[in-house]
DNA sequence: CTGTTAGCGCGTTCAG
DNA sequence: CTGAACGCGCTAACAG
């Protein structure tokens, strides 16, 4: 392995002389800088980042923490576009970024947790699909020992931000919409699981829209399960309008159900996913841009990391109407 | 950050003592030992994997390297899996898992990916997905620079291992079963894509199939695309017994066809992908443990990285027929 | 069995 | 503008 050392000698200059070219120092005379590079070239240096970062004691290692839920879904969608977006935002910003699944901790402590961390020296940690049942990670939020942008939690303190899309106001527009356009009165709403920061701000959105159109609404939640929200629709979708669901999956169920009841309600789902194209019939969803979003979380740990402090983004979302065609095409 | 040297200091013995009970050296005094554990214990030590890593010279890193389909299927069932494996199997290892994905080294020439894996201190790679067209890739390989495990190409070097199930003989195992259950003698063969190592071994099982049974064979290539099979499924189904397909997807495609023409055609797929539940019907199909595979890949790199010799490994697979219930419930 | 010493590859003063 | 010297946190000989 060839080393700053060879370099150094190869172009007849002191290591130091080096460190500051490819670091980009100012003092350095743009003969010797040309000297360097040429001998960069010539040995096919590679500086090695992990010693680098031990010496200027800074990492640029950042975590993503993921919350797959590879057993109720089998196929994470969401999780994939989270991952792309954020994989290449990192690579724009030179960070090394280190891909974490919750089943990986899941068994350890919180000081476990922290130790893996430290010892890996990363310092900043994206969090996908955290919920309020996941106390351990709260603790690690509360201590603020790390920089992290959560993406679906609206939890904010000084060293940890907050990014998502107003899951309140989406829901309450695509319910909005889908109600006036089929003049419906009577809602069930399939909720998402209990307690999970993004189910709730969703149900809000429907509360608000109920007293303004003066509606009336039945709760259920269908843990954003396919199978749970058909037969809650088979339950409870026959004395109803429509089917206001949290999610497309569960909007899927909902849509199977009603045709085997062979009656018509309208449905509209959640999220945007191109999976929904197989139930091969329209609805209105929102639809959010994962990879987007990711992005803009690797963006706000990089200005938690250069020392600014925790805040809530908010990203744009868009109302659609998913068809068919969109996963065949 | 608390560091080796505290440690020393607070149990009072030298820095070295310190580092031979971390690494579990012999000749350690178990007395000393009850020390230096107490005072690591008492300031809660983080050992720094990156710093052993350099002064060691020896990593322990290894990257994941993944061509992800998200453009042609926005959901990629079969790398969740791989992930998921390779991910439990690098941690009961400790190893640490880099994962990283096509897209990211994709407008790299051989240089610039030699130069990245060697700044980060990879020594191992696992490639999932690599193409007869991955040029850059088979560069890589070719020098043996680093030690390799594919999942699904028959490479084998001084560095390189390959590990995949039999794919020829699945083929021809799935194929068999169904068109003997059926009585069928036309096959439509939709195959994955031209010049796919996976695709090759399959067509070769499939052509040893049609010898033996005296089948006539049509082939076509559906790069895997849901699309693509069930047009040619529309275009030459009619007039053939059964429809092969070298995939799942392209197999549901091949029903939704069939379906669709209003004629009945038994089908047969390829891996044993959930995802198939949502065609509502059932068919055959060779079940690919992917997590398996993956933990395999893992354990075979750590067997390189500990000097043995590059080699082939195959891995179990299963004939199955999957049904609607395996989503639903 | 323990401590001393010399690096790993790099960044960073601080004289020159 | 340049280079010698030191240190990051740790491991690995080597003495004692």
């Amino acid at each position: 392995m060839v080393s700053i050392k060879d370099v150094a000698s190869h172009a007849g200059v002191a290591i130091s002389t080096v460190s500051k070219v490819l670091n980009n120092y100012p003092n350095v005379s743009s003969e010797t800088k040309k000297k360097v590079n040429k001998a960069i070239a010539e040995l096919g240096f590679v500086p090695n980042a992990i010693a680098a970062a031990l010496s200027s004691k800074k990492s640029g290692r950042i975590a993503l923490l993921m919350n797959l839920n590879t057993q109720t879904q089998a196929i994470d969608e969401i999780g994939m576009q989270y991952m792309a977006g954020a994989i290449r935002q990192a690579k724009e910003y030179n960070l090394d970024l280190v891909t974490v699944f919750f089943s990986m901790i899941q068994d350890m402590s919180y000081e476990e947790i922290t130790r893996y961390f430290l010892s890996q020296n990363i310092a900043g940690i994206i969090i996908c699909g955290i919920s309020k049942d996941d106390v351990i990670l709260q603790q690690l939020i509360e201590a603020e020992k790390f920089k992290i942008v959560l993406v679906d939690a609206p939890i904010v303190n000084a060293t940890t931000s907050s990014v998502w899309i107003d899951h309140k106001r989406a829901q309450y527009d695509i319910a909005k919409r889908t109600i006036l356009q089929n003049n419906a009165k009577r809602v069930l709403y399939i909720a998402g699981k209990k307690n999970g920061y993004v189910t709730d701000e969703r149900l809000k959105g429907m509360e608000k829209l109920v007293r303004e159109l003066n509606l009336t609404m039945l709760i259920r939640y269908g843990n954003f399960s396919e199978l749970e929200a058909r037969k809650l629709t088979f339950q409870y979708g026959q004395h109803k309008d429509i089917v206001v669901c949290a999610s497309d999956l569960m909007a899927i169920g909902a849509m199977k159900a009603l045709t085997e009841m062979d009656i018509f309600r309208p449905v509209c789902g959640f999220d945007g996913i191109t999976l929904m194209g197989y139930v091969g019939k329209q609805m209105n969803t929102v639809r959010q841009n994962f990879a987007h979003i990711s992005e803009e979380a690797v963006k706000e740990l990089h200005q938690l990391m250069e020392g600014a402090a925790g805040r809530n983004v908010i990203v744009q979302y868009e109302l659609v109407r998913m068809q068919y065609l969109d996963i065949i095409c």
